[in-house]
DNA sequence: ATAGCAATCCTTGTATACAATATGATTGAC
DNA sequence: GTCAATCATATTGTATACAAGGATTGCTAT
């Protein structure tokens, strides 16, 4: 319950970027934002400010700014990065968490497993995600945490997609297991590695998907 | 030469929160400021929001926006961070730097060791930025790239510090240097350890100071 | 008909005016 | 004397008015 218009218009914003909502390239026009909105160019100023200050769109002076949705080059360099995080925080969560985060990751995976077998897709990708969460958190670093959830955020549109591969989620379960058992063995450098190529495959696997659509 | 006033205001706000120009959890008033700066409140406020939007300040609805200058805590967690980042940036760049990236890397090394020779620390400041710099292109992943070049910058002002400490300087040369052949044998996994404790040193120094200034 | 120029309109950037809320100070009651 | 409540003031949040820079359209000249 955001006080500020601004901040309330901003993550609708937000929100609607990640949807694709805006074509890449869109100018935000503040009038009729504003219109939209029901309040005045203030606000809605402000938090395009946001926006353009988080990289999702860009400013041109006295022109106006223009949403950018990443293209595949740029969604695979986020991927690539998203996995070099995840890396880290396994490396550093392997000697650092404690048996009652290894407990909660524990139960996490096995939700996991559950939503596979009730075959609920949209279970499995909220426990999924919480998975990962709870591997940031045990890296103990606040700061890395923050940059692993903002990113993890930002592509979350895009992580679905892999779903469509054949025998992609089993594989993922495993990996998954295999990272658990790695941090449960404090084996910083094994838990990193499965982390990383679990994280890159899914960059993979979208530019696989990209590289079939545009066959 | 940027064209909004809120722009300029914006950078000379973050070079002045860099610079300690201000205390942690200090207001940063808006009426102050538009005198200041002989602007009206509106570009202020604008600009504001991007110090908010990049972490450097927090806003308080109603309440102000208010600087947030790292504590010992954070910085530590982001070095830690960097050093990850750079490892990550060490791993990708050994199999992906042309030799052209090699021999810029081989120069810079070489102006840094002119630099101490020459006992000019600020020369060598600058050129240790850059060879990292040129890792970090070396990765091949611009966005990996701007976020390492985001925290490279956030830590400036804190990184001099080490400089402090007697054969730091040698030690970091030494490093370089391995880090430079292990890039150019194609070395990922050692040149990502370098790298890494080469920047993770940083944190530990730092966090040697602060503890003895405290005793 | 097309290219270049000019004028008008549209949009962004800035200033100011107005509204609402938080803070703190003063007054009154217990 | 202290605590609480209310009122005044200062500051943020929003709206509107004004300024200035592009973009588009139409006209003219070649």
């Amino acid at each position: 319950m955001d006080v500020r218009l601004a901040d309330q218009i901003a993550s609708t914003l937000e929100q609607l970027v990640f949807s694709g909502e805006f074509q890449d390239g869109e100018r935000l026009d503040e009038l009729k934002l504003a219109e939209q909105f029901h309040v005045s160019r203030t606000p809605i100023r402000e938090a395009l400010q946001v926006l353009v200050t988080s990289g999702m769109a860009e400013q041109i002076p006295r022109r106006g700014v223009f949403i950018r949705q990443p293209g595949p080059v740029e969604l695979m360099e986020m991927f690539e990065t998203m996995a070099e995080l995840e890396a880290a925080c396994g490396r550093l969560a392997a000697t650092r968490m404690t048996d009652q985060d290894l407990a909660s990751l524990g139960d996490a995976n096995d939700r996991c497993q559950q939503a596979i077998q009730n075959a609920d897709h949209d279970q499995y990708y909220s426990e999924n995600e919480t998975f990962h969460q709870i591997i940031y958190r045990g890296a103990a670093n606040s700061y890395l945490e923050k940059q692993a959830l903002q990113l993890q955020n930002r592509l979350k549109a895009y992580r679905r997609i892999q779903l469509r591969f054949r025998g992609r989620l089993k594989q993922s379960m495993d990996e998954h297991s295999q990272i658990l058992q790695h941090l449960q063995d404090g084996e910083a450098e094994r838990a990193a590695d499965v982390l990383r190529s679990h994280v890159a495959v899914q960059g993979e696997k979208f530019h696989q998907l990209i590289a079939s659509i545009n066959r």
